[in-house]
DNA sequence: CAAATAATGCACTTCCGTTGCATAGGGTTT
DNA sequence: AAACCCTATGCAACGGAAGTGCATTATTTG
């Protein structure tokens, strides 16, 4: 897949061969996850080489953090259009409690948040666990 | 104070010298406070009494966990009528980056979140970052 | 090819939360 | 008072995960 590497580079990332098995194991996966989860999936490779390139990957703009409240660092692609930085456009992410996935809730926005007076909103995060889809419909 | 004796009592916790100390901190301090914050307000205490401590409060009641997205769990007491495990009576947090301190924001509800199809939402975790009103009005 | 630059791999550290276990305290029973 | 019980406490150690330092290897550039 050359396509692949156009992602790469077209965000300033040598595609290294870590790298493209990285966003591909990445893409295939629909849910987040984690630097263990990658390590788990490339089983002779290095922790801190996954570790440096999931963060590069974040620092570039393909794929954002997670913090869904297991105290696992989750990271997932970004989708197309994706202003990660900007509040604006922020998504939930839901923490399924019984198969334990996390996923990008992307379809509703994250309603206003009100606060009292002088309190300056900069980033939001909500995490809403319970049970998904599938764990639902078994 | 006879009054922390009977709220701890009140709350079938055994009012000892150190939990009487740290509640009194706990109700003096308006932000949420961590582990370490103890540990370091009474200096010859041990780290694990605190930790059991606080955690013993939070099993009983009287206070709830916050993760508030710095990786360090936080501590602070419920207000009246709390009912921390019943999903519509949750309260968000702010943490302001600039003082780096988390408070509770009690004045406004969660607003409703929409998911899914499928999707069930058991809890909520809403954490805002940004100014606070203090650091806003330096 | 040589030099510079960037990525990788290994070891080690730090931080925080957590647990095991032995001891001390405080109240109750004999 | 002594023996007893149950809980709280203190010390030590563990564990997971994030992060860093540095030497080595790979890749680009002159
Ligand atoms: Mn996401
Ligand atoms: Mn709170
Ligand atoms: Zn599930
Ligand atoms: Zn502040």
């Amino acid at each position: 897949m050359q396509n692949l590497e156009k992602i790469l580079e077209h965000n300033h990332i040598k595609p290294t061969a870590m790298r493209l098995l990285v966003l591909q194991f990445l893409l295939n996966k629909k849910v987040a996850i984690s630097l263990t989860d990658v390590e788990n999936h490339f089983d002779q490779s290095d922790r801190t080489t996954l570790y440096r390139t999931l963060n590069t990957f974040v620092e570039k703009g393909i794929s954002h953090k997670i913090d869904d409240g297991t105290g696992i660092t989750k990271y997932a692609l970004c989708e197309e259009n994706c202003h990660c930085e900007i509040d604006t456009d922020l998504h939930l992410h839901f923490h399924c409690t019984k198969c334990n996935e996390t996923v990008c809730i992307t379809e509703y926005k994250i309603p206003p948040i009100h606060l009292p007076k002088d309190y300056i909103a900069e980033n939001v995060n909500l995490v809403v666990k319970g049970i998904c889809e599938k764990c639902n419909n078994k």
